[in-house]
DNA sequence: AAGCAAACTTGATCTTCGTCAATACGTGCG
DNA sequence: CGCACGTATTGACGAAGATCAAGTTTGCTT
């Protein structure tokens, strides 16, 4: 469920090196993990731009804009969503450095949710269909795609299934951690990014639930929570609980 | 969230033309669609492998099987479901005739869940690693894979929601019905192939539940139901009570 | 520094749906 | 034919979490 495919913290390695796009993104690795030619490598530069900084509560896109891009989070967090008939928000995902969006869009060719700055963001926007064309000349790029789709798919089992608001939580908050661990973060000690509103309209629960099960796990000494500040003081604890949630 | 791309009835299109694979096949389209060569096809007509019947209760693959194909369902139902914790089915989905699994398993090269035949099943088996070869050289074909892979990520939106019993269930039915009528077959009566139980593991509620709101639905006029034989009466109702769920 | 709005917390009550238990139904088998 | 098992239905009860209603804190604006 944690993007394993995705390591690198560097934000953009102006190396002089032939590989001068942005490194943050998932796919250098596919590039590099294989013999590239210096044309596609051109190519490949050509379709990536670097664009934001956007700033707290801007769009970077809405639903049912057309769809070109697909653009990897360089820095600061992504949250998708779209509102149901009565008005009622529900958040889709948050996304984190070196995290992929609009995936989802490819299919109709029209972005399915909007996309919202939740603090500073920069962004690595790929022209979709020039990507595409090269991930024929480059089969390590077209697999690379092919995974990454193929993971997204999966990723929703967190909201899925009937778990009980502790354990939603609970795996909420072990994926943050890993994933910020991937991105070489502290696993014990981050900053929430989103509200407890964002939380709740993403784990399907009221803010006070969420509100209410942070407390008691601060009560129990799992946590350390402060406003958006949070410890993970016994991870070992929130893994168990969790476990059922992530299924690893 | 039906399965727009894939609409040809036909099982097997015997027809001495080049196109004599599976063309019940989602991929068939995307040759058709554009000059392909006569290589190409070839290719695509060795990496397909009609198997089946598979019987109900007969397994197709088992979480962590190690993923080499996906597969269309040519005929029959298949169910994919994981095993939580606790021994509880979650199922994740049913996939009808004209519609592709194992597409969740690129990312691990594994198959992540179980999939189970609910009744006498036929499959067209495409060997994954040749079909990427192939989709490089033929555009359309990888385009196609791009369509049904972000097609996939969307469709857990049905489970995700907090929805009511009542929503979840009228979007099933509905689900169902356009899915068949794709194929087809009547939107307005057809065979439940799945027991109470797997809509019930599939929706996240219990059996009893499922029992309950499919008998208000039909003191309340909106459908017929005897055993596993439905008829959709009052579609406009269910449409309405499954509007929030479907989003269109 | 005061005022204000938004986010967050906390408590009390209500609703939906799950659980438990009993019964009916239908199918296959002896 | 009738027994037995699995599946489905129906009813009574309870629990988890939503909703409603105040408060409290935070940070922003003037």
């Amino acid at each position: 469920m944690t993007s394993n495919s995705i390591r690198k913290t560097s934000i953009c390695a102006d190396d002089g090196d032939a590989l001068h796009f942005c490194s943050t993104c998932a796919f250098s690795q596919a590039c590099q993990s294989q013999g590239y030619d210096k044309t596609s490598l051109q190519d490949l530069h050509v379709l990536v731009e670097h664009i934001g900084p956007f700033h707290e509560g801007d769009h970077i896109f809405r639903e049912g804009d057309d769809f070109n891009a697909i653009a990897a989070v360089r820095g600061g967090t992504v949250k998708t969503y779209v509102v149901d008939t009565d008005g009622n928000e529900q958040v889709l995902g948050f996304f984190l450095p070196g995290e992929v969006i609009g995936l989802n869009a490819i299919h109709h060719a029209k972005y399915p949710c909007n996309a919202m700055a939740l603090d500073t963001v920069m962004l690595c926007r790929f022209s979709f269909p020039k990507m595409a064309l090269l991930a024929s000349k480059m089969p390590g790029l077209q697999a690379q795609l092919f995974r990454l789709l193929s993971q997204d798919i999966g990723k929703a089992a967190l909201l899925a299934g009937d778990y009980t608001a502790d354990q939603r939580m609970a795996a909420f908050l072990i994926s943050l951690s890993r994933r910020y661990a991937a991105r070489g973060f502290s696993a014990t000690r981050f900053h929430l990014t989103m509200s407890r509103t964002d939380m709740a309209n993403y784990l399907r629960l009221a803010p006070e639930t969420v509100s209410r099960v942070l407390r008691r796990f601060q009560t129990e000494g799992f946590i350390q929570v402060e406003r958006r500040e949070i410890e993970l003081s016994l991870m070992q604890q929130l893994e168990q609980l969790a476990k059922p949630v992530l299924r690893d």
